[in-house]
DNA sequence: CAGTATCCTCCTGGATACTG
DNA sequence: CAGTATCCAGGAGGATACTG
């Protein structure tokens, strides 16, 4: 595996991670296994069903995530984390492990700077 | 450190990252040292100077590099990893290997799709 | 229940020209 | 050399209404 800038492939990783939900939409179906598309929605109280929908189609087209139709009236679709995906895991933990922190430093900074002006 | 899907603090790592050119930039600083302006520029032959300056004065916001000026004519101006910048190393590798064996995955399958039709 | 279908806004990124 | 200043196109994301 080449580090050289030159042969950079972070882009790929951060093309199927992007996405204002997907993250948190990965977390819940890591952590918490099979869910249906109407328990998501309960989970993302702010996300459109436009939105969940288009989020849980791109990450199924890159196989990270699985989509089983149930066919009865009335409909039932579940979703769960594939074996792919969970490689994602170590990534997404590393994010949210340097978020956690970025955050607690940020208001430090600002604790600071109203230290200052007071 | 809460894992729960209710304090993901992924996208705090995301906001820094994210970026046409950012995680380029950040390898070549954090593999190749201090650069100037236009070395940068000449690495990364597509980019618009005004896009190379932009990003750039993204990631010094957050204290990811160091922007130091020299007050000469011509102008020079070096930019730098801060130690803090450095601690996304992790993040950036993980995203690198992961995303180096996507395109492999990726190559192997449009291969088999080929077979198929031919 | 789990979606589509429209319409709309804002923001990222790019092309191009100019400057201390 | 290392920037600004404008202008512009495309796409991500959101509000809302409808449907098998």
């Amino acid at each position: 595996m080449e580090k050289k800038p030159e042969n950079c492939r972070v882009d790929n990783a951060l093309e199927i991670i992007v996405g204002k939900w997907k993250p948190i939409i990965l977390l819940h179906l890591l952590q918490e296994g099979t869910k249906r598309h109407g328990e998501l929605k309960k989970n993302l109280p702010d996300i459109t069903q436009k939105m969940l929908t288009k989020q849980l189609r791109e990450l199924e087209k890159e196989d990270i995530i699985e989509r089983k139709v149930y066919s009865q009236i009335p409909p039932k679709v579940e979703y769960s984390i594939t074996d792919y995906g969970r490689s994602l895991e170590p990534i997404l933990d590393a994010m949210h492990h340097w978020g956690t922190n970025h955050s607690l430093r940020k208001s430090q900074k600002e604790a600071i700077q109203n230290d200052k002006i007071s």
